[in-house]
DNA sequence: ATACCGACTTTAGTATGCAGTAGACAGTCG
DNA sequence: CGACTGTCTACTGCATACTAAAGTCGGTAT
């Protein structure tokens, strides 16, 4: 079956040009993770569409779907401003996260194949260098795709779609502080991925749950001491 | 036929104050949940506009958003269609709704005053009464109402963003099987808002993963009995 | 001097128009 | 008769133009 010339085809469909408003959704939470935009700033449509050199529709759905990611507030016939987070708001995320991280390592536990885990490993070994290299902005990296796939595993789609959204997020605020938690993180990541292996679920869940909650509490005790310096 | 804005009136024409493209929001998933619109059905923005009057940019901006909260699968160049839910996707749902509720319900326990316990009372009258007269649908509005409040109880800004996503999808699942279930479901309720009002969250906790757990397991019961029947 | 009222400016909300692309159908060649 | 190719249609994606509302500033009257 001479498949004809489609061989090719491997190679994927020609360069798509990427839709426009995705773009913009992300060139704009690109922004406010640099900082071009800060927290409270009022966005204005038409400025965002010169900018960046697209009309306001674009723009528009974009922003759209920042809110529903918990990046802007759209305020009615008043226009979107950059999310400002709390503290509070920041630990109830990282609750949040917890929980969600937790479940997904149980599911990982009960699926993940040899191949996943030896996939975890390579990631994990990116992290370690990462870690060497002292690039916060690599440790974050990595340690966002080693959760990522942790999640993959677990085959929950709808996991995976609800975890991105927290995850984003918590990637934002968590990369002041990467760098101090990196160690023991990276520890602990080999633990979960030991249990993973073994395809013991209690145990993953379990290691899961205590490594989300130190993170938690690492991220707490470290903005206690900012506002104790601050202040 | 001529542009008569009177066509849609089977529908209910919308009430202009509120911003166009939350209502069209709110018209589409009522749709979806009534039956209006099939799993599956390709939306045309057109048609859409047309059937709610108004024009397909409020339309547009609606799609974004239902595909966001998982309600519609929207296809670069294709077009919106709505998305047809499937058996594992149902229990992966009830799965995440059951981590994302046991803990909200701890958290409850820890935050809920005398009044908020007062208030979960009566949503409990409400559902027991809904139970009573047998209304399926006003089961599933009671049952997602106390649900809803406990999360808010458990004061996180996050859950509270966050759960509406996968409840309201878990409502329209769920609505088949609310009867059978809804006896011993509000049982379980009712021991579930004892814990909370005593403000013990490790029995709230556990309370409240019993509970979702055994709706997902009767869920997943009915379903398996209907595909024996069907097949 | 201050408080209130009204026009003006700015910006979001909505409608419509145009172009690019994917899918369908029919005509043509092997 | 079957497969391929060219055309045709219909829909989305993007842009622009228009409308309505909120905020602002200046003026006037008390």
């Amino acid at each position: 079956m001479p498949e004809t010339p489609m061989a090719m085809a491997a190679r994927g469909p020609i360069s798509r040009p990427v839709p426009l408003r995705q773009a913009v959704y992300d060139a704009l939470i690109e922004m406010i993770i640099n900082g071009t935009l800060t927290p409270g700033q009022h966005l204005v449509e038409a400025d965002l569409a010169e900018h960046l050199g697209v009309s306001r529709q674009p723009v528009r759905e974009a922003l759209q779907r920042l809110q529903a990611a918990g990046w802007v507030d759209l305020r009615p016939a008043q226009g979107a401003y950059v999310h400002a987070p709390t503290v509070e708001e920041c630990t109830q995320l990282l609750g949040v996260r917890a929980v969600l991280e937790t479940y997904s390592a149980r599911g990982a536990a009960q699926h993940a194949s040899a191949q996943d885990v030896a996939r975890l490993w390579e990631l994990q070994e990116a992290g370690i260098a990462a870690l060497a290299a002292d690039d916060a902005r690599a440790i974050v990296e990595a340690n966002a795709a080693l959760h990522t796939h942790i999640t993959h595993l677990s085959r929950n789609a709808v996991l995976a779609e609800l975890i991105p959204q927290v995850d984003q997020r918590v990637r934002w605020y968590y990369t002041p502080i990467a760098k101090p938690r990196g160690k023991d993180a990276w520890s602990e990541h080999a633990l979960i991925i030991e249990a993973i292996a073994e395809g013991d679920p209690d145990r993953s869940e379990a290691l899961m749950r205590q490594h989300t909650q130190r993170t938690t509490d690492f991220y707490c005790r470290q903005i206690a001491a900012a506002i104790g310096l601050s202040d």
